[in-house]
RNA sequence: GGUGAUGUAGCUCAGUUGGUUAGAGCGCGGCACUCAUAAUGCUGAGGUCGGUAGUUCAACUCUACCCAUCACCA
């Protein structure tokens, strides 16, 4: 391990204040828990800071649509996500928000700075304009046809169907978000940040060890590209801070919120009443305190080129290091609302206890940015299996003999202090892999001494011991073995798990653990009574999480089938096919999330449809048989292998089933609701 | 389209600087034990390490190309 006591500041990335946090979210605060919790342990001064990212259009118009002030809303968020990340456990020293003074006059300062420089440029720039709505429109809330595939209802930056990329000015058939109206083009003057600036020592900076290998590897194609002026401006009306000197001009919200890392730590400062000189000591360009973020490999180049060179335009100190993790995948897909792995932090809690979630993680999780898959099989197996079955077990089977015949007190010898040193020694490697944030080598390291403890408890056989009089005391120095085994393994496992190590610290009376106290054995004292330290993972209780997660589709309403009473004209069955023709054509469950009538057409319907692992947009016939208004919600067939068909009227994705002839038109679905994406056979 | 990452046993993953019979956990088969929340220990079966072509005495490990999956593109 690196130096005695070293200074940090720890951040996770500000979540958005304008949605539920969900398992994927939690990856990230889970791992920089377990983070700062392994720096404590090991005798670090780590502080934890966070808070609520509030600025930008999607809070502004979602508070107007929900009628309430966008301060509103984000507080109310705010204190949604404290309470989820309190019950993971996930232990901030601060948690505050960028819509904050002390940000607002930070953000100032690093403004001021950065134009003293002249490192500030203002450029007139063509923007799209919602003249209905008085408002520039981002990207992201203009939809139109892609300019490429003329897939519909695309968004303004880039298309989800062929994956090209393209100005809102070259989106087709083009239309606000917020208004509906079409957007037109409008001069504005923008601020601009000079990144390149910044290159050679941007450069020098990411070579430093600053970063992992693979980040800097991907960076390297931003400055193969050449930086570009960063816009940092945004026009009224914004929900942010207006930049000094103007009327109508904010700062965007990707400048304010990496500096409400900064804010968070002054407001800690402020709370816990120290001096405001430890916060020009942490971020001097000098300062021995270390600074290391955590986040999501989304919002990698806004942490690793924008802000380290904000900083150093600012004349502050840059990041000791930027720790990038991939994303989250359920069952090995992306998480979804179909099929109920879209899972809120509040609908896992009321299902199952937070820990085994966060040993999961814990076991997934490397140093480098792959993403992560929650199997949940194999979380309720490893959970079970690690946990409870080799961990818990340990301390179980060890702790009936000494309460029952040695009055809970414990032998004042090891039965074998060469295995105890073994198990203490391999605290070197496991510490070195939570340092790097390599958990997954910790987790295997530990559970490799779990059944080591195991192994050792079955070959010393105390049930047989206990059996003669002659060889009781041995029992008693086998069990204090195994207790003591299980002691170190619960320090290794506490930034985990830091419930069941705090409950297992009472259990053995030996206080809260720490990573040198693991050295000396506990000997000669008395135990609690054992009490089931973690129960085993009900899957009956996982199911129910999904199931509650699941996002049901409004029961088909579907017409009293006249069908069958209009009999149809029969005709006769065409050639016979084989089975593997029939297996060719992909049939699947869709959910129909829009429709509407096509403009110009006499019988198509424009159906948005929910696959699961997509969405399809399908021009249908059936007009004249459904209200466009009535299908939204219902279940359909898709033939999802069809190839798409350019009409008129942009692409269709597939083709929806209906039986039909001159008795009349009846779409074919599923009897009850079905899961999107599910195949038909 | 460009760039990056991933692809190893039924499942989830390890495999350090290329070096002899490719590992773990779970699952499955057998045996043992019965202290423990039916937990534990031993043992067996199971992989041409995505594909092709190279470099090398030797490649899961290096190179090129291809395929599949995922992500990012201010």
């Amino acid at each position: 391990m690196p130096s005695p006591s070293r200074k940090l500041l720890v951040t996770s990335a500000l979540p958005y204040a304008n949605g539920p946090i969900h398992i994927g979210h939690l990856v990230e605060y889970v791992q920089t828990d377990i983070w700062v919790r392994f720096q404590r342990l090991a005798g670090h001064d780590a502080t934890y800071l966070c808070a609520s990212d509030a600025h930008g259009t999607p809070i502004m118009l979602k508070a107007r649509d929900a009628g309430v002030a966008p301060e509103a809303l984000v507080e109310r968020f705010r204190a949604e996500h404290q309470e989820a990340f309190a019950g993971f456990r996930v232990a901030f020293d601060n948690y505050y928000t960028t819509h904050s003074e002390e940000n607002r006059v930070l953000v100032e300062q690093f403004y001021a700075r950065l134009t003293a420089r002249g490192l500030i440029a203002q450029r007139v720039i063509q923007q799209a304009y919602d003249a209905e709505a008085g408002m520039f429109l981002p990207d992201r809330f203009i939809r139109g046809n892609c300019p490429v595939c003329d897939t519909p209802d695309q968004y303004g930056d880039s298309c989800e169907s062929c994956g090209a990329t393209y100005t809102p000015a070259e989106l087709k058939n083009a239309r606000s978000v917020v208004s509906g109206s079409a957007p037109v083009e409008k001069a504005s003057v923008h601020y601009f940040f000079q990144l390149a600036a910044f290159e050679p020592s941007l450069k020098t900076w990411l070579a430093g060890g600053h970063v992992h290998e693979s980040v800097a590897r991907k960076l390297q194609e931003w400055f193969t590209a050449g930086l570009r002026d960063w816009d940092i401006s945004r026009d009224a009306p914004y929900f942010g801070f207006r930049i000094p000197g103007t009327a109508d001009k904010f700062f965007y919200v990707w400048l304010d919120a990496p500096v409400g890392y900064m804010a968070s730590h002054r407001n800690w400062l402020q709370k816990t009443g120290r001096p405001d000189s430890e916060f020009d000591a942490a971020w001097d360009p000098d300062s021995t305190t270390e600074l290391h973020h955590f986040i999501g490999k989304d919002i990698l180049y806004f942490h690793t080129l924008f802000w380290p060179a904000l900083l150093e335009g600012a004349g502050f100190r840059r990041p000791t290091a930027v720790h990038v993790h991939g994303f989250l995948t359920v069952n090995g897909q992306k998480m979804s609302k179909s099929r109920g792995t879209f899972i809120a932090a509040t609908t896992y809690l009321k299902h199952l206890d937070p820990e085994y979630l966060r040993y999961y993680y814990a076991f997934k999780l490397g140093s480098g940015l792959d993403d992560i898959d929650l199997s949940l099989d194999d979380f309720v197996a490893r959970v079970n299996a690690d946990l409870v079955g080799k961990v818990v077990n340990l301390a179980s089977r060890c702790a009936g003999f000494i309460s029952q015949r040695f009055d809970g007190k414990l032998a004042d010898a090891l039965d074998s202090p060469a295995l105890y040193a073994s198990f203490v020694a391999a605290g070197e490697s496991i510490a070195g892999a939570y340092d790097q944030r390599d958990y997954g080598r910790a987790m295997r390291e530990t559970m490799l001494l779990a059944d080591a403890a195991n192994k050792y408890i079955d070959d010393q056989k105390p049930w047989v011991l206990a059996r003669d009089e002659a060889t009781l005391p041995r029992v008693q120095a086998v069990c204090t073995q195994g207790l003591n085994l299980f002691r170190v393994l619960m320090t290794y496992l506490a930034p985990v798990l830091p419930r069941v190590a705090a409950d297992a610290g009472a259990f053995l009376r030996t206080g809260s653990l720490s990573w040198a106290g693991r050295a000396t054995p506990l000997l000669g004292s008395r135990i609690a009574v054992y009490e089931p330290l973690l129960v085993r993972v009900d899957p009956g209780a996982v199911s129910r999480m999904v199931e509650d997660s699941m996002e049901t589709p409004p029961p088909n309403s579907a017409p009293p089938a006249p069908a069958l009473a209009a009999a149809a004209s029969p005709t006769s069955v065409t050639a016979e096919i084989e089975l593997a023709d029939f297996q060719k054509v992909d049939l699947r469950i869709a959910t129909v999330l829009q429709a509407e009538a096509v403009e110009g057409a006499d019988k198509l319907v424009r159906l948005t449809l929910d696959i699961g692992t997509e969405q399809r947009t399908v021009l249908s016939g059936i007009k004249s048989a459904y209200a466009p208004a009535d299908l939204v919600g219902r279940q359909v067939i898709l033939v999802a292998n069809l190839k798409p068909r350019k009409m008129r009227f942009g692409i269709s994705q597939g083709m929806v089933l209906a039986a039909g002839g001159d008795t009349g038109l009846f779409l074919v679905g599923p009897d009850a609701p079905a899961p999107a994406g599910t195949r038909v056979t």
